[in-house]
DNA sequence: GGTCGGATCATCT
DNA sequence: GATGATCCGACCG
């Protein structure tokens, strides 16, 4: 690993903690994809929560219970779940609380910090030709970048291809809280984090 | 700067 | 048959 991507892995013990935790503290860490053999790293700048059952705007919430696709939700904290949106992009979850009990924070923005080259060549056509604060400002875009795919569904965040690491804690004061981006219900719940003043975020 | 529609498909009604 | 935890290009101002 080079100089720009490195920390400790963070632990299981990390994400069995309370989601909105794990996603505020998720802003600073570093995503770190070796997919396809390729270096790809960028730091989480923007992150969202989905609480549990009675957050009506989780994939896994009461009226919708356990199905197919959010099965890896309810499974244990650290491991991905992926999921198709609009049967188009790729988004990362980093699925948190306990085991058996569905909760997970979506990674919607990166700061890129390695193999800009790559990811801008997976990100084409539009790619090449875009500002690199429009490479991963989005959670389509970051994953499309980092080369994930449904493949990384359950894959635990600790091992390669795929590891999610951490060498500094952020001030609190250096976090911003505001209501989640395209959710139709619970639309004000503050439960989008991000790392304040990064021009990197899907929004500024 | 803003808004709008199309892509595209698994999941659920 | 309708609905998305999205992105992009087109169009308007």
């Amino acid at each position: 690993m080079s100089g720009a991507a490195r920390g400790r892995v963070l632990p299981a013990a990390f994400y069995a903690r309370p989601t909105e935790q794990v996603a505020r503290e998720l802003i600073g860490a570093v995503i770190v994809s070796e997919i396809g053999g390729q270096q790809t790293a960028g730091i989480i700048v923007e992150t969202e929560a989905y609480v549990g059952p009675h957050d009506p705007a989780s994939h896994a919430a009461e009226r919708i219970g356990r199905t197919l696709r959010n099965e890896a939700m309810f499974g244990r904290p650290g491991t991905a779940y992926v999921y198709r949106i609009y049967g188009v992009h790729w988004c990362l979850n980093a699925v948190t609380d306990r085991t058996g009990y569905p909760a997970a924070v979506l990674i919607r923005a990166l700061e890129p910090i390695e193999g800009i080259d790559v990811m801008q060549q997976r990100r084409a056509p539009v790619g090449s030709h875009l500002p690199e604060s429009r490479l991963c400002s989005g959670p389509g875009k970051l994953a499309e970048a980092l080369g994930i795919t449904g493949a990384m569904d359950r894959h635990p965040l600790r091992h390669r291809p795929l590891r999610i690491v951490r060498d500094r804690v952020l001030a609190d004061l250096a976090v911003t809280a505001t209501p989640r981006i395209g959710v139709t219900r619970a639309i004000d719940w503050p439960l989008r984090f991000c790392m304040r003043g990064s021009r990197w975020t899907s929004r500024r």
